[in-house]
DNA sequence: ATTATTTGTCTATACAACTAGACAAAAATG
DNA sequence: CATTTTTGTCTAGTTGTATAGACAAATAAT
């Protein structure tokens, strides 16, 4: 379909060869370059998009640095990496959607703390504002490739072992297991995106100015009562979020 | 929760003044500055983002070219534009959902064509590659401004008129009416995101470099057959797409 | 009425981004 | 083996981005 083609947009605060480099990663994500297939020269690719060659450089240059390219003199720019599916319904586990999708799944712990429930995480919860919540900010991972960082929070008196419980088994679905919840559902899930922030940016390996996708999203528990409200950011280019109704 | 503050991210192909343009954006989106609010002062902000005040300036001046903010010379900068939830599931209409939040939909034809499947179209519609479609690309506005720009692709053979249809009522969901399609479902929606290319960006009002939600849908009729494939771009920051499980 | 605050406009300077052209080095082609 | 294609490196000039400071013009506060 989307042939690679087009005019750039100048002067527009974003550099032409960010907007090139985004433009391939859409390309790569979308199929039109898969995986270990060679892309145009960089001559070709400059006068496709009607920029100097260096420019083009630049843009492949920073793929590059990312793992997304790999550019051998004489031969040419090859695709090195792939997108990853990443399915949104009642039953949305981080982990079994990476294995299913024969990868390695990974979650560690970035930081965690123990806080008041500011207006918009009470609301969500259902709890009162200013009521302890525990927050954890963790990073998952596909195959050592950060894809994903989220910020979780949970009503602290239902679960109070649940820092350690994650630091330990890298999973938010056993940690919950450890307090007695056998099965959680997800009650909805609220989409949007944006450019990803330094923290963000920094954590995801991604050049900050990149595109991230923020998934906004309340767990309940069998009885219906909301056990975590959780934001994630997912770099918007190594994933693809799929809504099945 | 996220205060207005934090370091910008420099020499990373996308200028300060568009960092702080998109975090003002995201800022006002999520509520942070509701409509009508006083933005904090050029001076003040500028302090925050580390910046210097004609960076501000830059920003500010940008959002406001887009009617998003209102700056009044010795009183201060204003919030002159409000967010839309976007709920996707399984009876997703555009104008259903726009009139349920007491707002005016509207839509336009910008072209339409008559083609052969490409594979991707092909495999979505459960048609042969090659098979005549036809393909409609439509804008969707709110109160009169861009929200949403879509392609659609439909089988030719089963809806002749539609192009005429469209264009006379400014609604799929009446277009496909006259055709005998009294009801249709969501199969799947895949959700990504990227920077909106020249295009796009000129349709929906955006400057270029700004962030677009790229929504691919597949529709069904009552009997299970496809009947629409979507490709729909909204402007990142003036939509909330909501997934409800 | 005076003062302080806020946005608007101007000049000047430093640095990043983009273009242009030339040539080197490695690989594929015939 | 010679030729072509491709990526890598260098120099130089132009345009966009960001900083700094000063002052004007409108509004709000005292």
């Amino acid at each position: 379909m989307s042939e690679t083609l087009g005019q750039m947009d100048r002067g527009a605060g974003v550099a032409l060869w960010r907007q090139i480099a985004e433009r391939l990663r859409a390309d790569i994500a979308a199929g039109v370059y898969p995986h270990n297939a060679r892309l145009p020269s960089e001559a070709e690719l400059a006068g496709r998009f009607k920029v100097n060659r260096h420019t083009v450089r630049r843009a492949i240059g920073a793929l590059a640095e990312e793992n997304i390219l790999r550019a051998d003199r004489g031969r040419g720019t090859f695709v090195a990496s792939r997108p990853i599916d990443y399915p949104i319904g009642r039953r949305t586990r981080f982990s079994e959607i990476v294995s299913r999708q024969k990868r390695q799944p990974g979650g560690r712990l970035v930081a965690s703390s123990e806080e008041g429930a500011d207006i918009l995480v009470a609301e969500k919860l259902g709890i009162a504002p200013g009521s302890r919540v525990i927050r954890l900010e963790t990073l998952s991972a596909v195959d050592g490739v950060p894809l994903t960082r989220a910020t979780s929070w949970f009503p602290a008196e239902r679960f109070p072992g649940l820092v350690a419980a994650y630091a330990e088994t890298g999973s938010i679905t056993k940690a919950l297991e450890r307090h007695g919840i056998a099965d959680y559902t997800r009650l909805e899930t609220r989409i949007s995106a944006r450019v990803a922030g330094a923290d963000d940016a920094e954590h995801l390996s991604l050049p900050p100015g990149a595109v991230v996708l923020v998934s906004e999203a309340v767990n309940i528990d069998a009885e219906g009562n909301p056990i975590q409200f959780a934001r994630a950011r997912f770099a918007g280019d190594r994933v693809q979020i799929v809504v099945e109704s």
